[in-house]
DNA sequence: TTTAGGG
DNA sequence: CCCTAAA
């Protein structure tokens, strides 16, 4: 069983770094991917209920609605959980060390049991209920910790403490607490199981699942695993910053004589900005244009995400993808294993299948050269490039510390699900500089300037030309995007980004893009950052004053600290604004912008056409 | 590199 | 946002 929540974390333009759950929606009840324009995403946590890790394909609603009635009596018990709501970030291991199993009691329903020696019990609230109930506690040892009471009127508590839910009992004390959510329009749920949870069952030594979560409109609940994130890979800010310091004044500049109704400043006296850098331009990449590629790989030019989990994980979720197994077990049973060191799991691995290749080769090349490129592509990229992925039941096992026992391989049921792939292998590069504060917020541009690249190439050969893509599996990245010259809202977003460092870091640690890749074909879109109405403002008012046609300027003027914004950027949307002055408020998209500022397109707009005829003439 | 305009 | 011809 998998508990699942989805994730709404509100941010415009942003990417939360996730692994997607995997693509196979169960028997079409389980959440439908919705297109991820920074939101919305989907998570997977996989929970292990006594001691066995859940059907994947089990919806947890389903399982919630029928199960809910019976007498529960079991656990869910996750080790070291982090919980974070919404914005906020709590790791439970700030508690553990000392308190190794404090809970979240909740009082009211008077289920107080902690068992020292076992894990953790876990269940989730909203962080609504959380908000507002005051009966919440953290007990450790039957001793409640220290956590100071909080109020809040929105009831959106943003007291991290809050944000821990643990709830060790008995599931009868669930049910009620089940109910008492429920009038409270929320929900706690336990994956529920009617027959008996060995609590001893659990190994104690696993390490941390970090549990994402955040209640979303429907307070539907869902739990979240990111313990994979901590492999996931980002590319490294490699939008190489093409600075070039102009000691000159431009040409341009210095015989513009326009004036400008919309202000007197507009003649550019302002030599400084020529000693700013000039081009911003951020294309690093060339499209990858293949012949075979994916429709859907650029069907949606605003964001690309759907289509990274359908690339990724869509795949590793394929049966035909990673290697079959012919799981042979002597199991005498499942605890005679745990109980002895010498318990062997035995696997047969029947076969490997290659991560994707992509070769062209000519039509009148022979069957020999076909089979001797392909040869070439396999073996290029098995030398060095490549390493095995694990597959459970679907889902990666990122974590190599792990036991077999503990990520459940050694049951027989769970090893007729076990599959192994062959992935490339992340190069791992230094994190980018980052401070939990502001910083991040503001100067921090090689963060926007990250990118996030599907897969890897590797050189081509010819002839025949060879190319040959591989597939990070699974992992996404954050892509933080600050409009620098944006506030309120925005800079809100973003400190909700910075509120889950835990993840959005490992993940900007990663690198998906494989360092090794030379081939330039290989291009990631940009992500998607709309502009915000403060945006807008600066560049209508830079536009109002020095024209359309000199977006350098522009640039320069009212976004020079935005390094995401090119002057192409400005150029499009300066476009875009006119084109929604132009037609009616019900058709537009997006943050609205205030009219007051369409209007001013819109007189701005008409001045410099105006005074580009007026000049052609 | 920038501008301009189509996609 | 991307792409690119043209300046």
């Amino acid at each position: 069983m998998v508990l699942q929540k989805r994730l709404d974390y509100g941010f415009s333009g942003y990417q939360v770094p996730v692994v997607p759950r995997a693509s196979r929606s169960a028997r079409g009840r389980g959440p439908v991917q919705k297109k991820a324009c920074g939101k919305n995403l989907h998570h997977i946590v996989g929970i292990n209920i006594n001691g066995k890790q859940g059907d994947e394909e089990e919806s947890i609603n389903d399982h919630h609605r029928e199960k809910r009635s019976c007498n529960l009596n079991s656990f869910a018990r996750v080790p070291g959980l982090q919980v974070n709501h919404g914005h906020q970030s709590c790791m439970l291991k700030e508690f553990l060390p000392t308190h190794e199993n404090c809970c979240l009691n909740i009082s009211s329903v008077g289920s107080k049991t902690c068992d020292k020696s076992e894990g953790i019990c876990f269940a989730e609230t909203s962080s609504r209920v959380v908000g507002n109930s005051s009966c919440l506690g953290v007990l450790s040892e039957g001793r409640g910790l220290d956590i100071p009471e909080k109020k809040e009127e929105d009831g959106l508590s943003t007291r991290r403490n809050e944000r821990i839910h643990h709830v060790i009992g008995s599931l009868g004390g669930l049910m009620e607490t089940d109910q008492r959510f429920d009038s409270l329009k929320t929900y706690v749920k336990v994956p529920l199981l009617e027959d008996c949870m060995n609590l001893g069952s659990f190994p104690r030594g696993s390490a941390g699942k970090k549990v994402v979560s955040k209640d979303d409109d429907e307070n539907f609940v869902r739990c979240t695993q990111l313990s994979t994130i901590t492999e996931g890979c980002v590319t490294q800010p490699f939008m190489r910053d093409q600075r070039i310091k102009k000691v000159s004044a431009s040409k341009r500049t210095s015989d513009f004589k326009g004036t400008s109704p919309f202000g007197n400043d507009g003649n550019c006296n302002r030599r400084d900005n020529f000693f700013h850098e000039r081009s911003e331009r951020m294309y690093p990449f060339k499209k990858r244009k293949f012949f075979n590629q994916s429709p859907s790989s650029t069907s949606d030019r605003g964001f690309q995400y759907e289509d990274i989990l359908k690339s990724s994980d869509g795949r590793v979720d394929d049966d035909n993808y990673g290697a079959a197994i012919a799981a042979s077990s002597s199991t005498a049973g499942r605890q005679s294993c745990r109980r002895s060191q010498d318990c062997n799991v035995k696997l047969s691995i029947k076969s490997f299948r290659v991560p994707e290749l992509f070769i062209e080769i000519p039509e009148t090349a022979t069957i020999g050269s076909l089979k001797r490129t392909v040869m070439q592509a396999v073996t290029s990229i098995l030398g060095d490039e490549l390493h095995v992925g694990i597959l459970l039941q679907g889902k990666k096992v990122r974590d190599d510390s792990k036991t077999l026992i503990q990520t459940g391989i050694s049951q027989d049921e769970k090893r007729q699900r076990l599959g192994f792939m062959l992935e490339p292998r992340c190069t791992q590069s230094s994190p980018p500089q980052y401070n939990e504060d502001s910083s991040f917020l503001s100067t921090d541009s090689s963060l926007q300037s990250s990118r996030l690249q599907l897969g890897v190439y590797n050189a081509s050969r010819e002839p025949p030309q060879i190319k040959v893509e591989s597939c990070v599996g699974g992992n996404l990245s954050v892509v933080p995007s600050l409009a620098d010259t944006s506030t309120d809202n925005t800079n809100a977003k973003c400190r909700a980004l910075v509120a889950v460092p835990s993840i959005s870091m490992k993940a900007l640690a990663m690198v998906p893009f494989h360092r090794k890749s030379r081939n330039p074909d290989f291009v990631q879109r940009r992500i998607r950052r709309p502009f915000s109405v403060s945006e807008v403002e600066a560049l209508v008012q830079a536009v109002e004053k020095l024209g359309t046609g000199r977006w350098r300027d522009v640039k320069l003027r009212a976004f020079d600290n935005a390094k995401h914004r090119t002057y192409v950027d400005l150029k499009d949307k300066w476009k875009t604004l006119v084109h929604t002055a132009r037609i009616s408020p019900q058709q537009r998209r997006g943050e609205p912008v205030p009219q007051e500022l369409l209007d001013r397109v819109l007189a701005g707009h008409a001045y410099w056409s105006q005074q580009q005829s007026i000049k052609a003439v």
